[in-house]
DNA sequence: GGAAAGCTGATCAATATACTCAAGATTAAA
DNA sequence: TTTAATCTTGAGTATATTGATCAGCTTTCC
């Protein structure tokens, strides 16, 4: 039950660029700093976030990234999901094609599924601007 | 995001152990049996869940494994815990000796204990109870 | 053209997962 | 008292995942 890495560095590079939304394109490069997290590594990840529309990039000299939509328009939950796959505590809650072949005799199924909307509402609650506000509090 | 096989046998496991409460010491290989999980894992997670004072033991031959209280005593929580430590989907939510150094200036730390919260109150508020009255509904 | 940036695929070491193997210890029953 | 059934424990092992690093490319500003 841990979120890796991936999911947790990513959200902190969201909320730092959220904070430094409206000074154009922000490279990686001082997001890694900021946030001391190894710049080949963030790269990665929003490559991800990209792909998922949550950001965008500009190439080039001058180039970085920037957030696509408001902060109150990215949920905690999209950036998670972008970053570490569907969130599903076990697999069988994800009614895809290879469901568990036992899914119809296995009751704790229905507690997983319960679990996965719990973690679903959780996450989908809370926006990157919610998180912005925070820090902006705190300083 | 994913509960291990350790959880998910465990506590189907556990829910056959609630089945055939009643009937005196159930031997562990009758369990496996009937779950399709491998003898000789089931009794590494057993040790967990006696080591947790979940179920007991009586060895020897017509020995086996028994709740050591009713089902509705025991929370599906519980049993998580004892088959895969602490519910923490972020180290720095456990305020153990080495939380996270950065955690008073990390917002994002808010996020992971509202969802450890989160999870922790859905599990707990689930019983051994619950999983089995829905298997016996089922039959 | 050169520097600053993003983009991408390959590789890799460490760790965790999901087991298996092997040797005991205990106890009921024959 | 032997034997078989059962729990107990520690060690080993193959595979997958994680958390990166490396290398080389492309794009764009100056």
């Amino acid at each position: 039950m841990k979120v890796s890495t991936r999911g947790r560095y990513g959200l902190r590079a969201m909320v730092e660029l959220a904070k430094h939304r409206g000074e154009g394109a922000i490279p990686l490069r001082k997001i890694a700093g900021k946030q001391d997290i190894s710049e080949q590594y963030l790269e990665q990840l929003f490559s991800n976030l990209r792909k998922s529309g949550l950001i965008e990039s500009v190439r080039g000299a001058k180039g970085g990234y920037l957030l696509k939509e408001s902060p109150e328009n990215i949920s905690v939950k999209e950036i998670i999901i972008s970053l570490e796959g569907p969130i599903a505590p076990v697999e069988c809650v994800l009614d895809s094609e290879d469901a568990c072949e036992y899914k119809n005799d296995c009751v704790t199924n229905i507690l997983w599924d319960k679990l996965k909307s719990c973690i679903d509402d959780m996450l989908g609650s809370i926006t990157l601007k919610d998180l912005l506000d925070e820090t902006l509090e705190r300083e």
